[in-house]
DNA sequence: GGCGAACAGGAGCGGCCGCTCCGCTCTTGG
DNA sequence: CCAAGAGCGGAGCGGCCGCTCCTGTTCGCC
């Protein structure tokens, strides 16, 4: 749905919605879904008015700045599908998927969502399932998955990814990367596949994931 | 370290505590942490002056009830050391482990916790990594766990099963049970253990469980 | 049974958040 | 160059939350 049509924005209003739409992009990336209008509005340089006038709610905000995201890891999926080998693929795709929602706090908490879809959101995660989808099936056919996995259980793995890396990126970035090594092969010793190279967290990153986050208010 | 000694608490004082603390645990129970203290002084029939001459702060009511929580979980982890093959015994635990956290939102935040540590909680946790750590060295010495799991990983495993559970509870109960038993098995085809008997969620659930929430409000 | 101390209760404080309202400013078409 | 009106900014609203404070009540020792 093409957003042209309306009569164009006046130079200092395309000018402030593109620093809106950058300062946004950066709190959430730091923050996650939590940084605060506010905060949004002052980085911009733009007062509280300006932005609402623009954006008429905060999920409207969220919206149009988590939709590329979205974008980018579907592309991610298409990409892994190219692969020779599906499980490659997958563990691919995987890895591309952590990585993002370590660099993009906005988005890991927008794909782990607590309820936010309804609106804008919702074609994006559609065509992100889809995507998956596709990888499953051929992992499928390949015979490279166990036959009784679903593109479902793809989806529940991203939300669990997205709380560890909440918990250790700041402290053992890669973390995700181990546990979603592990999760492919399994726990059991005859497991192929190994951790990514990621050793496991130590005593003290262990004591900092959970201690953090009180200190870092 | 016993709470005697202090001279004796009025009976009404008693009373109130008493009533507090189960106020406290149903509160959690049903809503989490976020449980507002206000809430939990009207259920328990007490003003809000009374329950913080009892507990000084919103972290100590969750220290007084959750610890219990944590004790239970390491009890689990000892049965679990009981079991024949190291392998059953994990996934026993780890079953049980998901199954606290689904029946008491407020453990499984506790669990999961964003920097909540410090107090009271910390001896109780430091028990439990010590349990799971005697049941991850138990299965190395039979041999039945990949050499490289270390104990780190089991906790980050509950994190990651903390955020199936919140998202997927009240829409399919048991798909951490799943979750858990393929990441004991692996993805791959040859893996042994299966899903738990639990099925992969559906589209409709997969729909409700990133809905919800917001409706929940 | 009476009195002092321990206890109960809830209105209210301060802080944060998403969002609104309205007097002023600046762009732009004629 | 100038007015019409789109666009701007930020003080402030209402709501929630954890927590405090102070008045009035209740308990339990003597």
């Amino acid at each position: 749905m093409p957003r042209a049509a309306q009569p164009p924005l006046r130079r200092d209003a395309q000018r402030n919605r593109d620093r809106i739409l950058a300062a946004t992009r950066a709190a959430f990336q730091e923050r996650g879904i939590e940084a605060s209008v506010n905060d949004i509005a002052r980085r911009a340089g733009v007062g509280m008015g300006t932005l609402y006038r623009h954006f008429p709610t905060k999920d409207a905000l969220i919206d149009a700045v988590v939709d590329a995201r979205f974008a980018e890891l579907t592309e991610a999926a298409a990409r892994a599908l190219q692969a020779p080998d599906a499980m490659d693929g997958l563990r691919a795709f995987l890895f591309a998927a952590v990585d993002l929602q370590a660099a993009d706090r906005g988005f890991k908490d927008a794909l782990a969502a607590r309820g936010r879809d309804e609106q804008g959101v919702r074609a994006a995660r559609r065509r992100l399932q889809a995507a998956i989808g596709r990888l499953v099936a051929r992992g499928h056919e390949q015979g490279v998955l166990r036959a009784d996995l679903a593109t479902a259980d793809v989806t529940v793995l991203l939300w669990a990814t997205a709380r560890i890396v909440e918990r250790t990126t700041d402290v053992a970035p890669g973390q995700a990367r181990r546990f979603v090594a592990m999760h492919l092969a399994g726990l059991v010793p005859a497991a192929a596949g190994g951790t990514a190279d990621v050793p496991p967290l130590t005593a003290r990153e262990l004591q900092r994931a959970i201690t953090r986050g009180r200190a870092a208010r």
